[in-house]
DNA sequence: GTCTATAGCCAGATAGAC
DNA sequence: GTCTATCTGGCTATAGAC
């Protein structure tokens, strides 16, 4: 009896975090790589060094385990643009290249860094693909309020654009970052291995090229 | 006896094609759809009117009828992109904006269709997420000298610009048009329906406008 | 809170009748 | 070639010991 005891404390005290944070970490990076139909609570648990039936004791379920996840780095990321946004869009030397390239920089860095950064993107196109949670309305209103606000500052940037006009413009930004978060290791295989730098200026120039030449026409 | 015999022959003669044809285009609809994680071989077999032990029968398994599927598919679309290009590109008027009017078109001229029409976008997507092939040469070729074709006739088009930039800007073109593939439903519901037309000729515009203003400079 | 053991289900594959 | 019945194994969830 007694050396059981023991046994189950020295199993607890090589771990920082408590069990529940390393299951949304273990989550974040196990769902964004094999999707929720290819990740089992077998390996969540295993690879948050914790036992089966922790899932459920605090989360109720995989799917809400799932879901929680999905809040948490959600709320993360757009912080972060949030952050990001109001520093740019307060300078004093603000400009429509400088915002681009700020909005290319946060959403391309995470390329070239290791495994242990997350694209957000994956588990957005996953959750679109494979739609999990309940109410997409969560994760539609936070997406939906970013992208109009990207809209409104590249109308305030270019004067005399129209908002409609802005919103296409912010898909087809979205599209030409989307894709190497997609496809970078793909096209280093097939092609070259495009530096980043590179690649978020080639974006900044084509995004700011065509919305400064449809407003002058 | 008699009886069993008669049953079998009422089964089969409600269908047009064979038995692999029909699972081969129910795994076509399924597999996009849902993925392969999310696709059962009960769910094949009952969408192609055959029985469950049709798969391993006619092609060894869940994971080959998946491959079978996926390069027929490939086939498919390559050959008609194929036929457009040598068909714009040898045209007498042909241009820059026409090229890419016609990329665009074939692209996107799925969204507005039913759920009849497949999206080849949704596969690769979904293959590159969760890798499923052995061998991912065999689409990383087609797929591959597609592109170099887009980008050989993108300098075709534009004299001047080197081989490198044009690749660049095929990466470009491809993000602009693979985005609405993926989110064009659910920018419906957050904004408006953009008609397909208005988001061509946009698209067409930024790509144009960009590529010609980088070989002026 | 943490663990083991197991219930109950569904998956893919296959043997063998017809 | 087609079908039924079944094998084997992985899955989620949970009951109950500690």
């Amino acid at each position: 009896m007694a050396l059981k005891k023991m046994d189950f404390q020295a199993k607890k005290c090589d771990c920082v975090n408590g069990v529940p944070d390393r299951l949304l970490d273990a989550a974040e990076k196990l769902f964004c790589e094999r999707g929720f139909n290819g990740t089992s609570v077998r390996d969540l648990t295993k690879a948050a060094h914790c036992n089966i039936a922790a899932v459920n004791y605090h989360f109720g379920g995989k799917d809400q385990l799932y879901e929680q996840m999905f809040r948490r780095h959600l709320g993360q990321v757009f912080k972060q643009h949030q952050e990001n946004i109001e520093r740019v869009m307060s300078g004093s030397e603000t400009s429509l290249e400088r915002f681009l390239e700020s909005l290319a920089r946060i959403s391309l860095e995470k390329l070239s860094a290791a495994d242990t950064q997350i694209p957000l993107m994956k588990l957005i196109i996953r959750e679109c693909l494979n739609p999990q949670l309940k109410q997409e309305v969560v994760a539609l209103d936070i997406v939906k309020d970013f992208l109009k606000q990207l809209g409104a500052c590249l109308q305030k940037l270019v004067p005399g654009l129209d908002e409609k006009k802005a919103m296409m413009y912010v898909f087809s930004i979205e599209g030409m970052l989307m894709h190497p978060m997609l496809f970078y290791d793909l096209y280093s295989k097939m092609f070259w291995k495009i530096p980043i730098e590179e690649l978020t200026s080639h974006i900044v120039q084509v995004a700011a090229t065509a919305i400064r030449n449809a407003v002058d026409e």
